[in-house]
DNA sequence: TAGCCGCACTCACATATGTTTATGCTTGAG
DNA sequence: CTCAAGCATAAACATATGTGAGTGCGGCTA
């Protein structure tokens, strides 16, 4: 059976068993679907939006500006992710998310996450993980930007980003499409431009990807998890009871 | 009434009321309460706790290790703070704890968490809440990380450490005790500690802060926010219906 | 009271990464 | 078919921050 949260359940379904009403009440609460063109906003720091947004297809980026028109973009979200589950409780966004490429988002209303909250324990148990899984995203790049290398933090994120986009059926074989640019790299690493271009370079050099347009494919894996000091566990990639 | 609970209940109704069923709930959560001293593990990373840690009392960090002996801490923690909620729903530990000076730590099973869920869901998504500030949290230090000076990212830090410490009644007028060393706030900003000597240095010869010894006193908020571009929105220090 | 140890602090020097500017693809619009 | 725009790439140079080694203070501990 095919659904609208078909990507958001694959993720979920890693983790833990849901039940056939849990799914269904996932789809039901979605209101209604929408596409945004890319280097479009999806939703802008400072908006009290009083409902979230699921991603089923396209990549996304939250991210913050900084004086002197600087950016960081704080975590890059693929099909399956919620963009904003956290406006549900925060109430303020504390960051605005850009699509990278044209996204198709799903959305889904506070007042159905409440209904949830209050009727489905096991089911928000698994939605509040899907935001605990962000927060053990957002420590891993806080390690790889403090205290690694560009070339190390480079690693490190497209091993993640690979695993990722495998979990939810967007990976084929070695090969992701990856349709970001060393500019939107930079924003997320906290490196120059210049910097992420010398770093890919020699990544190449050394065999371990190749990235040509949109196509990543991971050349030497173990090699490649080695120079990122890798390690999935954060992911939380594990089926277990929660 | 004084509750074991204090300091979490006073974080917490920060952000929301809360009913005295709730609050009541909270403290027979605790299963017991013990002592770490500093520079001691209070969990460790790959653990896989039946319980969550509550710090009642002193300073702890999240942190993990990197190859070289290089060490990140992704967050600071005070008296209120969960150090591991996580581990309830994450199951592994994917970071250490570490006591940075003697603490306090009350202990709630995780039956009793899954408990809660099942039976107060406002109070769920209280808890829930407080993760999600943890993530709002790293966050604000990718940015700062990533775009932001060494020095505009100590300002950072300190203007966000005052406020917190402020909120669970730690503060004194402009001071607050800060029991943290100028390694420990390397391992925490991604610096060197030699670096972070230069930029302490600065930070007071700008008349911005004191800081001697564990004493830390904010002589210029104004400036020392304008020159960390601190915004406290993140902290989601506002009342309201969650 | 002596001595040790951790910590703040300094200096000289090294380097990873940033900045500026420029070139040439590739691609989409007209 | 042509042009403009966006992007990857390059080289020369600038600088923020790291490294290594050392000093001295203050507070425990014997």
């Amino acid at each position: 059976m095919t659904r609208m949260t078909t990507p958001l359940i694959l993720k979920l379904e890693q983790r833990d068993q849901l039940s056939d009403d849990e799914k269904r009440a996932l789809d039901n609460a979605i209101s209604r679907v929408r596409v945004v063109e890319a280097d479009e906003d999806i939703v802008r720091e400072g908006d009290r939006p009083n409902e979230s947004s699921l991603l089923l297809d396209g990549f996304a980026a939250r991210y913050k500006l900084v004086s002197n028109g600087r950016r960081q973009i704080s975590a890059l979200h693929v099909a399956g992710d919620f963009l904003d589950l956290h406006s549900f409780l925060l109430k303020t966004m504390d960051y605005g998310v850009l699509a990278l490429t044209t996204c198709r988002i799903a959305t889904v209303p506070h007042a159905t996450l409440e209904k949830i909250t209050d009727e489905f324990p096991h089911l928000t148990r698994m939605l509040w993980l899907n935001t605990l899984i962000d927060g053990a995203i957002h420590r891993e790049w806080l390690t790889a930007m403090g205290r690694l290398s560009a070339t190390a933090h480079m690693a490190h994120l497209i091993c993640e980003l690979y695993l990722r986009l495998k979990v939810v059926g967007r990976a084929e074989g070695d090969s992701v499409q990856l349709p970001i640019t060393q500019a939107e790299l930079g924003d997320t690493l906290g490196l120059s431009t210049v910097h992420v271009n010398r770093v890919l370079q020699e990544l190449r050099k050394e065999g371990l990807i190749r990235f040509q347009g949109d196509a990543l494919t991971i050349l030497d894996w173990e090699r490649l998890k080695k120079v990122g000091e890798f390690t999935p566990t954060y992911l939380s990639l594990q089926n277990e009871d929660r």
